[in-house]
DNA sequence: TCGTTTACTTACAACGATGTAAACGATGCG
DNA sequence: CGCATCGTTTACATCGTTGTAAGTAAACGA
């Protein structure tokens, strides 16, 4: 049996409620006293209860991340992302898999679940703007992605139609004309698909370049099989471009294999840019210029923020946050670096 | 404030411990009152508090699982299965990163948040054979990989040796002879390398090959920078290989890229094999042939025996549990399946 | 010397659930 | 008709912690 309160406080001699104003830092203890509690504490190997104490102050010192699945490379390296801010800031992540599935997605909002945890980083991707009301729900709850604007939650996000036309902008500045697009989504104005392509044509409208509809490759689901077969689809129309702009990294990845099958060189006859800033794309080859969309500050501004409301009194209106970019140079659109061993001073590795 | 047992209890004016043994399905309920019961419960969408009936029951319905980094994929994908067998035994899962440093992970042990769940699941980088006694907790623990075998818990892995000699007699049957083994570790024995590697050792030795040490390449972490890294050296010492054997995943796709930049043809000029199976080598090109080491059944046996355990009235002595692996064909080894788009009818999505 | 403040400590009652033991009414048996 | 029995329900204590209010002792000023 664990130790509690009560054998701390009966062998140092004190009562129960002095030990645990011991371990909460109260005022107005002898340091004698404090002395001889925490003697016995450490006797005892004592740890608090952390049901007890979850049951008397009504906080678990959980957050929940919900997000579509850990296997896709994105959510991953985010739940990294928010455990580690989570970390810094003493509290621990629970995190639950919707699988981007709409109905899981609302249940979870109101699942027993909810009860573990103080608070909610929710990342939707099966809702949609219509669905806004399913987030009024009576505990804190921070927003992100694209999927879902002007709710009634606090809304951590990337600037993604920026950032799409400064990666735009980036090729314009490398000499390209003809940028095909990888990943485009029919009709969508909101979602990540519909914001990026948004800078994409304001990119090319600022620099007087005509927007060629044929350019534009139309993805269902943003994987690296339909970034390969759309760029396929786009070397068969025939249509001439001198780079290609992968709505995520993981298109431009599967466009990158795509080009170099077909003999084009990457940067010199295509350049290839991505969005997201991966891992991976530090170890392609050529290695990946992307957009790195803020990740670790998303992380950190939503964690900061849920608690933040969590620890609030009066309610406040919610509020937007906006991550900031910042367009990342690799081999894939025509950096002069020399090519060494790709990433080998920055590599987080796994060993055996 | 949600509603308790109490509120319940007084709208359908009966005790609270009758509430409480409705929800528990206890046996004696007369119907009428189970009924008036229910409806109350209803009325008030009552949930149990599930901080109250952990600090009652000494359980919380949740399990550890510990593992290196969430940002590497094997590691990720092993998270998703063990969250997906979790939820179908009704538990949840706390994952707790390490980042493979041998202290995190024996603090971990001991952590505060142990008390948060019922039992570990743990899956060290850092500790060896020598720490084995860490690993004598008071609470459920189920060990996963190969850093620690003989210790006194149970523990669940996969067949390291055979899947290796497999994947290996996989391209002898080929007509591979001169096969390269990227990925190796110095001197291990035991660990993935050294277990992965004598698998590979006792193939040729059944084939009549001999054994070159010459075709080993070494790496220290299993990065993909790395496998390409110890691919390039393989080329340039002019050693003559006709297939690579990359002790997981990410060293074969490694290797891949460089293959491909050198001119060779996969498989026609130089065969390749991975191990792990990662979504990812579904959407390679060409797609990579691979071991799967039968992580979904390693998820779902670790859990079930945590289970068992958590259960377990008496103490019984611990068991080693080994998967079933598969050998997996793909094009990179000369698989003679149509290309189509790689892994189309399988493919599970990301979008917007 | 006494009253008053200050510093420190304590007893007690929650938080919301569940196990125990006892009480209750209805039934069956002798 | 009284007593045991069964099925059903209840009151109460308990899990380990923390907030509240009250208590004690020492320190101070008058």
């Amino acid at each position: 049996m664990a130790a509690t309160l009560h054998d701390v406080a009966q062998i140092a001699g004190v009562s129960i409620k002095t030990v645990s104003n011991v371990i909460n830092d109260h005022p107005h203890i002898r340091p004698a006293t404090k002395q001889r509690v925490l003697e016995a504490i450490a006797e005892l190997d004592y740890h608090p209860n952390l049901s007890a104490r979850s049951l008397r102050s009504g906080r678990t010192g959980m957050i929940g991340l919900a997000l579509p699945e850990l296997s896709l490379s994105y959510f991953a390296e985010l739940a990294d992302a928010v455990i580690r801010s989570a970390e810094r800031h003493g509290v621990t992540v629970l995190i639950e898999q919707t699988g981007g599935d709409r109905d899981r997605e609302i249940g979870l909002l109101s699942s027993p679940r909810r009860q573990l945890t103080d608070g909610l980083i929710f990342s939707p991707l099966g809702m949609g703007n219509d669905d806004a009301d399913f987030l009024r729900v009576g505990y804190p709850l921070v927003l992100l992605g694209e999927r879902i604007f002007k709710g009634p939650t606090d809304h951590v996000t990337m600037r993604n139609v920026d950032a799409a036309r400064a990666a735009t902008e980036h090729l314009i500045r490398r000499g390209r004309r003809r940028i095909a697009v990888v990943g485009a989504h029919e009709g969508e104005v909101i979602g990540s698909a519909g914001l990026r392509l948004r800078g994409y044509r304001e990119a090319l409208e600022a620099a007087g370049i005509p927007f060629d509809p044929a350019l534009i490759g139309f993805t269902t689901l943003w994987h690296r099989s339909n970034g390969a077969t759309a760029t396929r689809e786009l070397l068969a129309s025939g249509v001439e471009f001198d780079a290609v702009f992968g709505l995520n990294d993981t298109l431009a990845l599967g466009a990158m294999r795509v080009l170099q099958q077909a003999g084009l060189r990457i940067p010199e006859d295509v350049a290839l840019m991505g969005f997201d800033d991966l891992d991976e794309t530090r170890y392609s080859l050529p290695t990946l210029s992307t957009v790195d969309p803020g990740r670790a500050e998303i992380a950190e501004t939503a964690v900061r923020v849920l608690l933040e409301r969590i620890n609030a009194t009066a309610p406040e209106a919610p509020r937007e946050f906006l991550a900031d970019f910042r367009v990342i140079e690799r081999e894939s659109s025509g950096s002069r670096e020399p090519v060494t061993v790709p990433g080998a001073s920055e590599e987080r590795g796994q060993e055996s």
